[in-house]
DNA sequence: TGCAAAAATGAATAAAATTCGTCCAGAAAG
DNA sequence: CTTTCTGGACGAATTTTATTCATTTTTGCA
């Protein structure tokens, strides 16, 4: 599905997306042409989903963070979920019929309030918090060390 | 510290990160120049992170996902287990000396090895898993929609 | 080996990024 | 009430990129 130069463009990317494609080809020691091409087929194959800004939820009153762990009748309660604001992750665990949430408020008091609206839905018969006290690391890259050289899919 | 027109550009932003200025610009309807400069002190007051690209995990043997929480000793476990390869996050909770992990693995078998190595870490009493059957939301899009007009910080 | 498909190249052109002198509006000072 | 100062925004000029495409090179495979 992709080569050792792909992953060395998704690397360069993953460091630094908003960079110009001819320094990704400088990089890579490719004309930009070529690299273009490259992207171009990376994102169509739906190996490269995007591209974003990472902003600084600190600025945007969004400083608390906090695991909501939610016991639930049925998959309807997900999508209930998810469109809760502050709501970020929703997902689906093993177990008791469990959603695992993610969300990012401004405070404690917001907080309290948001989990009053889940508490609220319909079908969630319980919900477990657990307050972020400090995030440690927190990425989504992906780790490409390993795909050197390989790259079958 | 921003206003209604950074509100704009970053909701353009975070809707596709690589996209040129000149477009931004005229979404916006103002100056490249203006635009280029808006963007530039963004990043210059850490308020603009960063820009990366989205990959699709399940490309990179990564379509596992799993929650563990982890109880531990002391905060010196956090570092050891942001440096273990597969976990994208660590958050110390609220609770007894609780650290709760997020990873990403290829599958069950690779899931059993790293849950192992985070077992016998230096001061981990006792991890409980949560594997993710299915993640129906993730993002980590900041809503921006309730800062227009403000903006102070 | 040799063919066909895929990928890279390089040149040409259109578009974008970047720089910078100028201008304007609001704030602060006189 | 004017003057001065300051921060943005503008837009022209220049450098750098993006993009296209015809041509060449590489690759996979019979």
């Amino acid at each position: 599905m992709f080569d050792e130069i792909d992953i060395h463009i998704l690397e360069i990317l993953q460091e630094k997306a908003r960079i110009p494609n001819a320094e990704v080809a400088r990089q890579v020691g490719m004309a930009p042409s070529a690299v273009l091409e490259r992207i171009r087929k990376l994102e169509e194959r739906g190996i490269i989903e995007g591209y974003e800004v990472r902003l600084n939820p600190a600025c945007f009153h969004q400083g608390l963070s906090a695991f909501v762990q939610v016991e639930s009748d049925g998959a309807a309660t997900a999508q209930a979920l998810a469109e809760v604001p502050s709501v970020q992750e929703v997902h689906q665990v093993v177990g008791p019929d469990g959603f695992l949430v993610k969300l990012r408020t401004a405070d404690h008091t917001t907080l309290a309030r948001i989990l009053g609206e889940i508490r609220a839905l319909e079908g969630v018969r319980s919900i477990r918090t657990q307050v972020v006290l400090e995030t440690v690391k927190e990425t989504r890259r992906v780790d490409l060390t390993e795909h050197n050289g390989n790259g079958r899919h």
